[in-house]
DNA sequence: TGCTTTTGTGTAACCGTTTACACATAGCTT
DNA sequence: AAGCTATGTGTAAACGGTTACACAAAAGCA
């Protein structure tokens, strides 16, 4: 690897000079650009960025804390902030937390130690003491906080939305798959939902499952052993759903004829799902990429005049819901 | 942040002697142990990665690139080698190629000038020589060349196999979806399916389509208008295989009864299709996980018998393939 | 006791950049 | 022609660690 000392010797000039040219700094005389350059190409000089990322104390680097990647639902917004940052030459230091306190704080202190200009987190809400006292941005993604800023969605919303739906659709023996309580936007989304239901007279029953595949179709099982009668489940994300209708489908019930099933993020293969699973859209990738213009325009100092994002959700209507009914 | 110095003047003594008692390098007292690990302690010291990575001229980073994260093949390799990697505190530099060969020199390039220790790649042929004349060890996964160390699966016994499997269930009429050319695993499963199929006297009919959700389904569209009496797909992967399910379902066509279809990576969601579906198992965890795994060990100099690591796929049967024949 | 070895510590150079500062020269202005 | 300012370039000091080397004190040994 050529250093920049030897593109000075190259070219006959000073470290400084190959400096200023690099990076269109200071003066420059015209000729004096063409040797450098013409020894930058032949040595094929790049700068190190460890090293001037000591100097100046900020690296290229942007953190990026997401719970896991293996959720199709974390991808999307990953590549969101990754095709965003891209255009301004930033690269990604990467860490799943698996929702883990202590691995969130390992990798924040990684993070840190790699002089990273930014970061951007789904982290859980204890972990955000951490960000307190650093001097540089943090944005907060698909969860949020009052002292830093934040992209996520419209949980509240989307609960009440999916809620509605299955109401308005004439489900009333409803159960309703809580996520992880910890999570705060698997939370709120559930409690909004369950707000919506409890107004509205149907009977309700609520069970807990974590997020992944298994989780989902051990929770199902046992739905159906307990309440039999149920016509109608709201589920806390779309992996738990499609173990939902897996269940289904296999006790040769009528989907969405005798129950109704709404799951939530819009995660690509609910599309895929037969039937197609009708559910809550989260704009995953547009968060992601949101969060990073956020993240640019705080390192760049520009002022701003909104902090909290909050994106909209909307009801995707595939077929494990019922048409509704036409007004007349 | 406090720096070496901050925590030398705290303890009282020299930066050589905080930088070994840090590193338990050198000799150190107990009791200056003591005086500069309270210090450590006091003033929250933590190393600064990029200064100690400028002069060892080795970060802690290790660059990953991977097509597309997406596609939920990867992000399952992401944690494999994420995992790994963890335990000997490397961190991960990431980023999507897109198969795109400018993308891949990109972060090839900027990974160098963060003094990554390694690199862990799935890219094409021709980024390969970018490789070439690096000091620092490279892996390259679910791909291969010569000269590189390789973690891979083995397509050709799992392209046979998806053929042999439709053949011996008696497929006779088979469109086989060949994915893009240019990515060497996809055709080198491709080519081994083809032969196989070659061998048999069926009717065999080749389409092409990209690995994408999208890409699937207007190839799968034609499908059935080009070649009705089709009994038999073998998909590219599970992306494709998925599209074509659900093709399949709308035309009203039973599986597997009147059509056997199958493919090829067992991603996560393929056991909630309905019906699920049977494909070809690569073990990308696993991938991921010895890719790390050979990276460490080249790192750390330890000579390795073998550099090139196939590893195993299988067939994971589920219910587009009918059951196979009792042999009597 | 005198010599060698082991232990403990500090000074300063180095890793590869950026940039403050000094200085020289060219081009204007009056 | 003298005095500006604008332009062009180099020297050396950072940035925050690690480590070669020097040196001193303690320990081991005859």
């Amino acid at each position: 690897m050529a250093t920049i000392r030897d593109v000075a010797k190259e070219a006959g000039v000073s470290v400084a000079t190959v400096s200023r040219v690099m990076n269109g700094s200071g003066y420059a005389h015209e000729d004096t650009k063409k040797v450098v350059m013409a020894a930058v190409e032949k040595l094929n000089y790049k700068p190190n960025e460890v090293a001037r990322s000591l100097y100046k104390r900020k690296s290229k680097l942007v953190g990026l804390i997401l719970p896991d990647i293996t959720n199709p639902f974390f991808p999307e917004m990953a590549r969101g902030v990754e095709d965003y940052l891209q255009q301004f030459g930033y690269r990604l230091i990467f860490g799943n937390s698996d929702e883990k306190r202590d691995k969130e704080i390992e990798y924040i202190d990684t993070f840190l130690q790699n002089n990273v200009v930014g970061m951007i987190a789904s982290t859980s809400e204890e972990a955000n003491e951490n960000f307190d006292n650093l001097d540089i941005p943090v944005v907060l993604l698909d969860r949020t906080a009052e002292k830093l800023p934040a992209v996520y969605s419209d949980q509240k919303t989307g609960g009440k939305l999916a809620a509605r739906v299955l109401l308005d659709r004439g489900s009333t023996n409803i159960v309703l798959i809580r996520g992880p309580v910890e999570i705060k936007p698997v939370y709120e989304r559930y409690m909004a939902a369950l707000e919506e239901l409890n107004q509205a007279k149907v009977n309700v029953q609520v069970m807990d499952s974590s997020l992944t595949l298994q989780g989902g179709q051990t929770c199902v099982k046992q739905l159906f052993e307990q309440y039999p009668e149920t016509d109608g489940i709201i589920a806390c994300n779309d992996i738990v759903a499609a173990a939902a209708l897996q269940e289904i489908l296999k006790r040769g019930i009528r989907i969405p004829d005798d129950i109704q099933l709404i799951g939530y993020d819009d995660i690509s293969f609910t599309a895929l799902l037969h039937p197609p699973l009708s559910t809550i859209r989260q704009p995953a990738y547009e968060m992601g990429a949101q969060a990073a213009e956020m993240l640019i325009k705080r390192i760049n100092q520009e002022k701003m005049e909104v902090t909290h994002k909050k994106l909209p959700v909307s009801f995707v209507e595939r077929q494990t819901t019922r048409r509704k009914a036409e007004k007349t």
